[in-house]
DNA sequence: TGGTAATCGAGACGGTACGTCTGGTCTTAGG
DNA sequence: CCTAAGACCAGACGTACCGTCTCGATTACCA
């Protein structure tokens, strides 16, 4: 990684890529280090030697830079496909688990969603990511419904939400490092809900 | 409803009643009507003609007044024990629901839950409200799995966080008022995954 | 001296001389530790382990309390008639800032003359004392003139009243301690503008 | 006199000229209306329309502002060289006292004074120009003084402190207008203290 | 001798001001 | 036209005191 914490300046009447790393670096650095609580725009500008204008030019809120944080290092979770549904939806949950915990994928991800419980901006962001997230996780049910694995009544895009909840609210209450064996279980219990049913007797 | 906007006074050295009370009459106005992004001590003293010290000497944070004005009107939410474990949770979400979307509540919780993500005091006191809420939860199931409902091998639990997830994702994305049949749904996919296996033959 | 440090209370329908003690004594404590910045009814009446109202019937304001305090020390002063005026003054000068200096004196008056350019019951004051002090040290003088060692046409109380402003002028500026001979040499010059005129030839 | 009561803005990445004048002019007002009882950097702000840290980055102290305030109408004040000691001084302390009583000057130094006493910034300040103010009256002193007026044994930097002393008591005892011919009889006593001695028969 | 009244400590009350921090806007100078 | 820089107004933060009030207890005084 080049380190340049050279004097950069104007390079005229474009946006200059050097800040718009320095910024997106210096926020999520900040973000690792303290917490939400430690996250301003001052701080930001004056981590990545910015100015303050430069960065409302580009990010029209705080939230609007979270999310640009979090896009731009989400390509860790894994969606697999494997014929097995359970062994499928713990992979997933495994790797979001783990990106959450290591750098700063799950402050960001956190930050986030406080931020989105006052500024419109962000909340709207969020529920489209989320409805987005709820389709990709829908897709590996109905897979897995065609494969006859799941009953054909079952929402797939519900069972997808309960799932997104369950990583949620461990995310939310710092329990991302607790018992990871709840992980499997959690899976176990919610897929057993997707079963075809045994016809009655 | 008697409204005296007359002049209060110290009541000697001990807490003023009146003043706990306008106190947390304000805060919950506010975030009422301004959301979490207007709730600021300040202002809640200007509203309820308080000192700000005042509200310091009893609520240690923004946090902690949060959580308090919630907990006053947190005895409507249902744990109800019939016989019936799927009804059981279908009364008890949905109450929560009824209780989120009407008035305050629901504005109430997602700003403890914003504000836990920052100030770790509300981190734990969350985390502490959460642990109980699933244990009063997983009583539920418990009774469930005593009657023959519920699997003997089912983490009660693990179930009680899965299904508070739920409520949590679909409150902190602005969806409580989607799709109300969603909570059936969801119920019934839950509980699907609790029920005793039937012996394979 | 009995230091009682015990716990005081009402003596009945009357004032109690322990808790005014305590009071005085305290707040000369403040004003010698931390100086007039430190000085506050709060700090007082913790010191002195008094309630505020307390302060605040038997001195109804800071600068009350300062006079009080400054009186209760203010008998050091000497006003010597020795038939030399030049001595008299040079010994009263001397006698009046080695009480400002050692102990709480100084910064006692300092603050009760800082404190009367906002007060105005505190400037009265200050505005009578100013006076008294004139009048004792214009009496000085005007022995001196009987004796025939002050002209007639001189006015004991603006010689008093410029000797005075001299030594306000050096307890203000932090200067007591500046060249103690200045005094002397003070002294000689103001004294000589009292001189009786050479006839003119 | 332009009242410009519109809105004021940055004038980009420097001291804005304007910003700083309607503080300068808040705080002349609000002394001079409410004296330094109702003098707060707050009150400051409010009447300026400009943001407390405004103030603060420009002035760090109360005191700081208060000086401000004071030399910029400070040129008011002569010091006459005529060729005749005792005219100069009369006139000296004259433009003095009617810079004092007239506006908000006297209450300004006043404030000052007051300030010092228990602000460690203030009472340096004030301790360097009282010291510079000795110097100038000093050099009117000494030019009588090589002129033969002053016997050449005399201090002038005493003489001028106890000059500077009596004008100060004048100040701060609210008795500016006392007795306006005062002024005279003290400077005529004090002049006599410098004459040379007539050579001893 | 018993009731009343004024005292005491304590500390809460509504407030004002403090000095600091951040938010979001604006203007400059320079590339 | 965009940049870094930083000043601007605004207002919230949490703290220190202000001067007032009420409490419960402790006595001295007077009926």
């Amino acid at each position: 990684m080049i380190e340049t914490t050279e004097r950069r300046s104007s390079v005229g009447a474009q946006r200059s890529p050097a800040s718009e790393a320095a910024i997106l670096k210096a926020a999520e650095e900040i973000l690792l280090e303290g917490g939400l609580a430690k996250f301003s725009i001052e701080a930001v500008a004056r981590r990545a030697t910015a100015g303050k204008p430069t960065i409302y030019r580009w990010w029209p809120s705080k939230a609007a830079l979270l999310l640009d944080v979090y896009h731009r290092q989400k390509n860790v979770v894994l969606y697999p496909d494997t014929g097995n549904l359970e062994q499928d939806l713990l992979l997933m949950l495994a790797s979001l688990f783990a990106f959450w915990r290591e750098g700063s994928g799950g402050t960001v991800f956190r930050s986030i969603i406080a931020e989105a419980q006052s500024d419109p901006g962000a909340a709207k962001a969020l529920y489209d990511y989320a409805a987005d997230r709820r389709v990709q996780t829908a897709d590996l049910i109905r897979h897995a419904q065609a494969r006859g694995e799941v009953g054909p009544e079952i929402s797939a895009t519900i069972a997808a939400e309960i799932i997104a909840g369950f990583a949620w609210g461990r995310l939310l209450t710092n329990r991302l490092d607790q018992a990871p064996e709840d992980i499997e279980t959690a899976i176990k219990q919610m897929v057993a809900g997707l079963l075809p049913r045994p016809s009655k007797p």
